[in-house]
DNA sequence: TACGTCTGGTTGTCCGGACAATAACTCGGA
DNA sequence: TCCGAGTTATTGTCCGGACAACCAGACGTA
């Protein structure tokens, strides 16, 4: 195989009929929708191979008995993901990355569970505070305010991995114990109502204190990961701010970042 | 003010005519982007309070002389950087979140810069070597194929802040040390025809070595954060892997995150 | 008061068509 | 052989229209 072959857009495309797309009028999911999620599943199993892609977009939407724009718009989505490329005048081709797992507001909970880690928490406090001059900052609540104070351990195999502080304003969520055992505040939060829409996070490190180390079994000046994090409705509203230790002998954040603009 | 009034849906409008919208036909630029970036600086002005948008898009159309689909281009645009929310039935509201700067894939070189560190660079080592099994894999290419090594000091008024190690596949860049020590590796690498489009990022902690230490003016043992980072262009090939040390004390990443599908 | 129903307003989805911009390919001429 | 012009294919932008889904508030009824 020569050298840049995996980059030359001259792969041979599978027959796009292979690909049994088809959609269902008669369902309440759009149609945009369906052939999105065709595609990607597609792309994911590996029908779609990375090159040339199903011939354009006209005969896409003759053939499947759609309009232009609502292939366009099924398209769309899977350029936003990072699954496909369109190049004027060539096609719309399937991206050659190995890793192309989106990256999502990620949970701890659900990244360890992911990974088979089998996480475990256990709620250190659960109360409800008058709120500090950064808590109240980062949430857009008034100095004095209540919030709601959660800190927790969480743990894989038995062996502390991070300890987590949250504040969380009233109203938006109300935890107990045994739910918190069970899951993550971020599934808690979504089954509460709030579509989650994005975070702002920092991240840095520092030494673990004599207290810090003793919790997360740790030796008195050993790195620690820290992250502070608010996270945002839809609507804007903070719902949620964290201020977070890792150890860093266990744990290291994952992410992809997409350029926008 | 009453506790919440700030979530409430009922803001008072500003006059859409104040916001001076228009959109010269002549132009080369897409309609659908002048209306976007007008309506962007207008709500990053505060001409748009959050509440109650410039009522509906029909009626917004017909102001404009535009079509309906257009209009509605342009505000999808704004929904997607995360600035603005549809409801249906209720109208589209620009989102009150206090920090909306979306984020990007960022370059330190740039951060700094932007904010006003005035960030300087010594070129430590910049040649070609056969790649290890790590920076093979991270690039997909063949162990033992050229690379080119690239080792670099970050320093902020003198002060070091981040050891830079890069690897380069040799057909994507031929920096020389003049233009390192004058900008960042990004903007060199999108000023050789890469159009950057995602990067997949490790951070974690550790402490420094006595060698790491020296280098970056910090005691022995002193928390240090880790990246790695593998940066992909459109078509989903890898331009760029690198492996950095930041000086704890000095540096933290922020970013921020949105929500995927 | 409490609750279901109706109504108006707004975004969501989808269609069919038109022309522009761009890139690869073909082909003729030097 | 090399190079430039023309041709062709494909996505990019834009239009006008239609109906569906959904939400809030007003209204009527128990």
């Amino acid at each position: 195989m020569p050298p840049d072959a995996r980059y030359s857009p001259q792969v041979a495309n599978k027959d796009p009929l292979d690909l049994r797309l088809s959609v269902d009028r008669g369902s309440p999911v759009p149609l945009y929708f369906q052939l999105s999620q065709q595609l990607e599943s597609a792309i994911e199993r590996g029908l779609l191979v990375p090159g040339n892609l199903l011939g354009n977009e006209i005969e896409l939407a003759g053939r499947l008995g759609l309009s232009r724009p609502t292939v366009r718009q099924a398209i769309q989505a899977l350029v936003e993901k990072g699954l496909l490329v369109r190049r004027r005048g060539i096609g719309t081709q399937v991206v050659h990355s190995q890793v192309r797992r989106p990256l999502e507001l990620s949970s701890l909970y659900d990244d360890l569970e992911a990974a088979g880690q089998q996480p475990a928490t256990r709620v250190l406090r659960l109360e409800t505070q008058e709120a500090g001059a950064e808590a109240a900052a980062a949430l857009g609540l008034a100095e004095g305010a209540r919030v709601r104070l959660l800190e927790r351990l969480r743990l894989t195999h038995g062996e502390p991995v991070a300890f987590l502080r949250n504040y969380l304003p009233p109203d938006v969520l109300k935890p107990e114990v045994a739910e918190l055992e069970r899951t993550g505040l971020y599934r808690l939060l979504r089954g509460a109502g709030s579509t989650l829409h994005s975070a702002r996070q920092s991240v840095g490190a520092r030494s673990a204190s004599a207290a810090e180390a003793e919790l997360l079994d740790e030796q008195a000046g050993a790195p620690l990961l820290t992250m502070q994090r608010t996270t945002y409705d839809d609507t804007g509203r903070a719902v949620e701010y964290g201020t977070h230790l890792y150890r860093a002998s266990r744990y290291a954040f994952n992410f992809q970042l997409l350029v926008r603009g």
